[in-house]
RNA sequence: CGGGGCGUAGCGUAGCCCGGUAUCGCGCCUGGUUUGGGACCAGGAGGUCGUCAGUUCGAAUCUGGCCGCCCCGACCA
């Protein structure tokens, strides 16, 4: 293993891949297809939660849990998710093993444990919930219900990322059920502004918000608002989605409620997710050649104090000062580390926390203790400078929030200057091969278009957005009229 | 599931064509010198060469089967 990261750009993938082995975040693991989430990279993901989970209950929402198993029947209920998934099930056949009669110390699936009826592990929890909202919702004084659920799904996926796309991942799902449509597509509306502010606020990531196409929407709703994000080689990564789902899966699971006019009617439903894969989208909306950068609202370790000492008694008289600088950093609520390590050297210590993102990085050595100062240094700018010691914790909170706006500024800039407006197919090849980015183009709303251009192209639509103005111009691969612009590119 | 490639120490690798018991780097351990940007020197530990069989006096190397992994495609939060 080398010391160096391998560059963004000589090989985006080959950098993404090491930057989160040696940045401490995640590994494969033996498990075909799974994912290993080390301590550090979990503490990123808790604090992901955290922002989310309250910003749920801010609306409005609990939490639950629901079985990880799903009985062929159920899953099936709903025809278009079933078949949506279908392809990538994880499948319980038996529930039991038992020794190998020809081979001793060995375990085989026993044939007399086959299950009566196959269990789905589920890779998305709709049928389970609305089988359960069928007995909790008779009238409209049960609605609207709004449950999320913090849980684990299953996709078996042929081909794997780390955080981008793995056989078992984490998310969050919001399943809601409402007494109109109406009430449910604000939800719709509501769940998708509170991702795009959480992804904008927390993450420091500008985000398009938009609603998919026909032919990229989730199995089985009526209409998929998606956000997307760009990241630094020019693709766009879905951040986050929210579905108007109708009444497909009331009607699937004969949810009904009765009204104030004692009607009874199907209820109307959304759910709305977010996963692990926003991991992979902080990653490469910020990280450097240097390793990782963490926007300070989700960083695990806001400052890391390096002390540079020859012997035990310049560390102790360090650390008499870093003491005072610890106890009123955490009094004002922030995550400091001193590290005192003995057994690495400043400039390893200084290259690891890099590696690791950690927005400040505060040194102090015997010099600083003859003039009273620290030298501090900021990871997105890699910049330094020299402060009285007595200044650190009035400096410190000022900087992180500089450093968080900074972070989303250039992230901002970045994604603005990589969107480009085109008119012709010809336009369209050129700046998707040479530029990169986001493409806005006029497109002829027919599913035959979009599937053509993705083949040609391998660039897809990543949504219409939802301020994207009327504008009569013509499809740049038709020809034929058109009254929008909808955001292409190749996406991960 | 189609097309390509690879399995050698914790990780990354050389050796394989042309058979003689395994190379180098990182990491790890010990001692010393170092310590304001990834230290240096010296010594050391660590290997059923994926697996099973075959050929041979002798197999990491040649042959065959099996297993596993990676890359490209289809699928995808």
């Amino acid at each position: 293993m080398g010391k160096q990261l391998p560059t963004r750009s000589e090989d985006y993938s080959l950098w993404y891949n090491e930057l989160v082995k040696r940045a401490d975040l995640a590994e494969h693991s033996d498990v075909r297809g799974c994912m290993v989430i080390k301590p550090y990279g979990y503490s990123i993901w808790e604090k992901m939660q955290q922002a989310l989970d309250k910003m749920f209950k801010d609306t409005g929402h609990v939490n639950a849990y629901f079985p990880l198993f799903v009985p062929k029947s159920m899953f099936e209920a709903e025809e278009k998710n079933a078949e949506g998934f279908a392809k990538e099930c994880a499948i319980v056949t038996h529930y039991r093993l038992k020794t190998d009669p020809e081979n001793p110390g060995k375990l085989i699936v026993d044939p007399a444990a086959k299950l009566e009826e196959e269990l789905v592990v589920r890779p998305t929890s709709e049928a389970i919930i609305w089988s359960t909202y069928k007995k909790w919702i008779q009238s409209y004084r049960d609605l609207p219900l709004l449950i999320n659920q913090w849980a684990n799904v299953v996709r078996w996926e042929m081909r794997t990322r780390l955080f981008l796309r793995t056989a078992e991942f984490l998310w969050q799902e919001g399943h809601t059920a409402h007494a109109t449509a109406d009430e449910a597509v604000k939800e719709t509306v509501q769940m998708l502004n509170v991702y795009a502010d959480f992804a904008e606020r927390f993450m420091a990531m500008p985000v398009i918000k938009g609603r998919k196409s026909d032919g990229e929407r989730f199995p089985g709703a009526l209409d998929t608002y998606c956000i997307e994000a760009m990241m630094q080689d020019g693709k766009a990564l879905q951040a986050g989605t929210s579905h108007f789902l109708g009444q497909n899966f009331a009607k699937a699971f004969d949810v009904k409620f009765a009204s104030k006019e004692g009607k009874l009617d199907y209820v109307w439903g959304t759910s709305w997710g977010v996963s692990t894969r926003l991991m992979g989208a902080l990653i490469m909306a910020h990280s450097d050649d240097e390793g990782l950068v963490l926007p300070p609202k989700l960083a695990p370790i806001h400052v890391v104090i390096v002390p540079i000492f020859k012997n035990e008694d310049e560390l102790s008289k360090i650390t008499i000062e870093v003491e005072k600088i610890l106890l009123s950093l955490r009094q004002a609520g922030y995550s400091v580390n001193f590290d005192n390590r003995d057994t690495q050297k400043p400039g390893f210590k200084f290259a690891e926390w890099e590696l690791k993102g950690v927005p400040v990085r505060l040194a102090i050595g015997p010099r600083d203790l003859e003039n009273g100062t620290v030298e501090i240094a900021r990871r997105d700018t890699k910049s330094k400078q020299v402060i009285n010691i007595s200044d650190v914790t009035s400096f410190i909170p000022t900087l992180l929030d500089e450093i968080q706006e900074n972070i989303y500024t250039r992230a901002l800039k970045f994604r603005d200057e990589m969107i480009t407006r085109v008119e012709t197919f010809d336009e369209f090849k050129r700046v998707l091969d040479e530029k990169t980015g986001f493409v806005l183009a006029h497109w002829d709303g027919t599913a035959e278009t979009e599937t053509a251009i993705k083949e040609e192209t391998k660039a897809t639509i990543r949504c219409v957005p939802l301020d994207s103005e009327e504008e009569m111009g013509i499809c740049i691969y038709s020809g034929r009229p058109s009254t929008k612009r909808v955001l292409f590119a190749r996406a991960y």
